[in-house]
DNA sequence: ATAGCTGCCTGGCAGC
DNA sequence: TGCTGCCAGGCAGCTA
């Protein structure tokens, strides 16, 4: 489920039930979801670690530790859950973090495909997966300039770039298609042909969309109602996302679904001409 | 340096 | 009913 906005709802559910709470043990039941250290040093390390605080950097969950930081992706389907001791594992758990009072820290992954690193608390922002990663999607963070300098003289599909982490980071399939959708700009539009008109409509509806979707709590699609912080209402404001063949609720015309940058993509032909 | 493609995994669904 | 192929909210790593 993870976009910028689902990973700041499922921060936000962390952050009422863990902070406090002490590791004391982590079994890692699928060795591959840890990248960096080894599965068997990654647990030794994190057993007897406070969990002080947890934050969120694009479409990373940061745990903050008494002695190092959790960098933590869900990529498609990663959700984490905390339960009792004593309730069965569900499928698809992959790693278990045991707290104290009984309860832990359950990471599940149906297709397996998120990643943990562990890094140092002293600068966790040099971190390889966080290191290139762009300005928040936010009016402090982001601007025009930045936008500009940055499509400048690249050849791909404007969408390509929105979904680039380090042009902005948090944005996904989702979210690409609706800021575009609001921006009336056609995804497969190479980024250098948009006109500073349009890179100023762009940065706005990047901005707007994701304050949006953040206050809605995230987007909830094909979804699992129990999961942590999954429960965002943002699917009732989508415009074209899911929507092939509906119609344009600013025009009528029917919604197209075609691919760009390999990913299903839907926008409207008529309020975003090709050109 | 940039851009496109493949692999990583599993499950749901449409079409036959 | 069962099979096949395609699709899925993402990214790293490889190639040219």
């Amino acid at each position: 489920m993870p976009e910028l906005p689902e990973v700041e709802n499922v921060k936000n559910g962390l952050l009422d039930l863990l902070p406090g709470k002490v590791i004391k043990e982590v079994q890692v039941l699928w060795p591959n979801i840890i990248k960096d250290p080894a599965a068997n040093i990654f647990s030794r390390q994190l057993a007897g670690q406070t969990i002080e605080n947890i934050g969120r950097r694009g479409k990373f969950l940061l745990f903050y530790l008494s002695d190092y930081v959790l960098i933590s992706h869900l990529r498609m389907e990663g959700k984490f859950r905390v339960e009792t001791t004593d309730t069965p594992l569900a499928r698809h758990t992959h790693v278990v973090f045991k707290l104290n009072g009984e309860e832990e820290l359950r990471y599940l992954d149906v297709r397996k495909f998120g990643k943990m690193s562990l890094t140092s608390r002293v600068r966790p922002f040099e971190h390889p997966s966080l290191v290139s990663l762009g300005p928040e999607p936010t009016a402090d963070k982001l601007n025009d300039k930045w936008v500009s300098q940055f499509l400048q003289n690249r050849k791909r599909a404007i969408k390509a770039c929105l979904l680039d982490q380090t042009l902005v980071a948090g944005i996904g399939n989702i979210y690409a298609d609706e800021i575009l959708f609001d921006a009336r700009i056609h995804p497969s539009r190479p980024a250098y042909s948009l006109k500073q008109e349009d890179i100023s409509r762009l940065t706005k509806s990047i901005i707007t969309i994701m304050d949006k979707a953040v206050k809605s709590g995230g987007t909830t699609i094909r979804t699992y109602a129990n999961a942590y912080g999954d429960s965002g209402t943002y699917q009732h404001n989508l415009k074209v996302y899911g929507r092939d063949q509906a119609a344009c609720t600013r025009c009528g015309t029917r919604i197209e679904k075609i691919k760009v940058a390999q990913r299903g993509t839907h926008f409207c032909p008529l309020c975003q001409p090709a050109e």
